[in-house]
DNA sequence: AACCAATTGTAGCATTAGCTACATTTTAAT
DNA sequence: ATTAAAATGTAGCTAATGCTACAATTGGTT
C-alpha cells in the first residue's frame, strides 16, 4: 500500500508532524498516505476548476468531491499550512507555486494512467473512475511501463 | 477514487453504520472506502499468515502491517463486528466463512493485478508494492482487460 | 509451583475526514 | 440603500487509525 508522491524534486511534507515526537519516528503510515492523496486530489481539482471557470471556490470543490463545504474548508486549512494553497476568508482559493507544481505533476501522472487504461481497451467512463483510485499507487517504474505500452498501442 | 469490493455476491457492509442516521444516507465516502480496504487487507493477510504458520496472532498482523498491536486489535474488533473474523481474548485470530470468502476473492484480484504488472515488465519487487495500493481500485471491467493482457503475453 | 517473557488488552491521546446546525460575510437584485 | 440568497466560517459531534504507557493473561522454564 505504498503511496507515491508524483515526483521527487521539491518534495513537501504533506502531513502535520506529531505534536510531541521525541525521535521523529516514521509514524503514521497509512494515515499519512491518505492525507497526501487528499492533498494531491485537491490541488489537481483546484487547477482543473480554475482552468474551466477561472476561479475556484470552496463550493466548487465541495461539488467536485461530493462533500460538504465544511470538509473542504478544513482540508484547505491543512493545505494552506503545507504551503500548497492560499486562502482569504470568503474569497476564491489560489494555488501557491508549490501547489501549482504538485498539481501539474499529479495531472501528468493522472493522464498517463488514464491513457493507458484507454489504450488497454477500458471504456472512458470506467477508465476515469479507476484512474482516480489507481494514480496515487503507481511507482515511477510502473509508470514508465504504462507509457511504453500506450506508445506502442498508439502506433499499432 | 472509487473502491471496488472484490465481488458482488454475498457482499458485506464493511463499515459501521452511523449512530444516528434518519434516512440511511450514503454518507462517508472516502472514509468508508478506506475502512473497506483495511478490512480486505486484513482478511487477506490473516489467510496468508494462517497458510504459512498455521495460526495467526495479533503480533503477526502487527508485524505484517508494521503497526502497533493496539491498532491491530482495535481493527480486529471492527472486523469481528462485521462478521469477518472470530476472536477470543489472548487467542489466535480465525476467519469466519464470510472472512474466508472475502479473503479468497481479494487474493484472486490481488494476484491478477500482480501478474499483470509482471507481464508488463515491472520488477517483482515494485510489482508487489504497487499491487498493494492498486488492487482495491480496479473495476471488474479493467480487471478483465488486465487478465486478457496477461494471457496474451503469457502465450507470446 | 513460581516466575518471566511474550502476547494481548485497556486507557487515553492525536490526526484526518465526514456530518449538521448555526453564525457571518459577500454579492447580486430590487 | 436594503434585503435576500449564496458562500464561508465556527462549534461540536462521529468514525477510523495511528501512538505510548500500563495492566492482565498465557505459556514455557526452572
Amino acid at each position: 500500500m505504498a503511496f507515491y508522491p508524483p515526483s521527487q524534486a521539491g518534495t513537501v511534507a504533506l502531513t502535520a508532524s506529531p505534536k510531541t515526537s521525541q525521535v521523529s519516528v516514521p509514524h503514521r503510515r497509512t494515515r499519512r498516505d491518505h492525507a497526501s492523496e487528499t492533498a494531491e486530489d485537491y490541488v489537481e481539482a483546484i487547477a482543473q476548476i480554475v482552468n474551466e471557470r477561472s476561479t475556484c471556490r470552496v463550493v466548487d470543490l465541495a461539488g467536485h468531491f461530493a462533500v460538504s463545504h465544511v470538509t473542504v474548508s478544513r482540508i484547505l486549512s491543512r493545505l494552506e499550512s503545507l504551503g500548497l494553497v492560499e486562502t482569504q476568508r470568503y474569497q476564491p482559493v489560489k494555488l501557491t507555486r508549490q501547489g501549482l507544481k504538485l498539481a501539474s505533476q499529479s495531472k501528468e501522472r493522472h493522464d498517463t494512467v488514464y491513457e493507458f487504461l484507454i489504450a488497454l481497451g477500458v471504456s472512458p467512463k470506467t477508465a476515469a473512475i479507476d484512474t482516480e483510485g489507481i494514480e496515487h499507487h503507481v511507482s515511477p517504474e510502473t509508470l514508465r511501463r504504462l507509457r511504453a505500452f500506450t506508445r506502442r498501442r498508439g502506433q499499432a
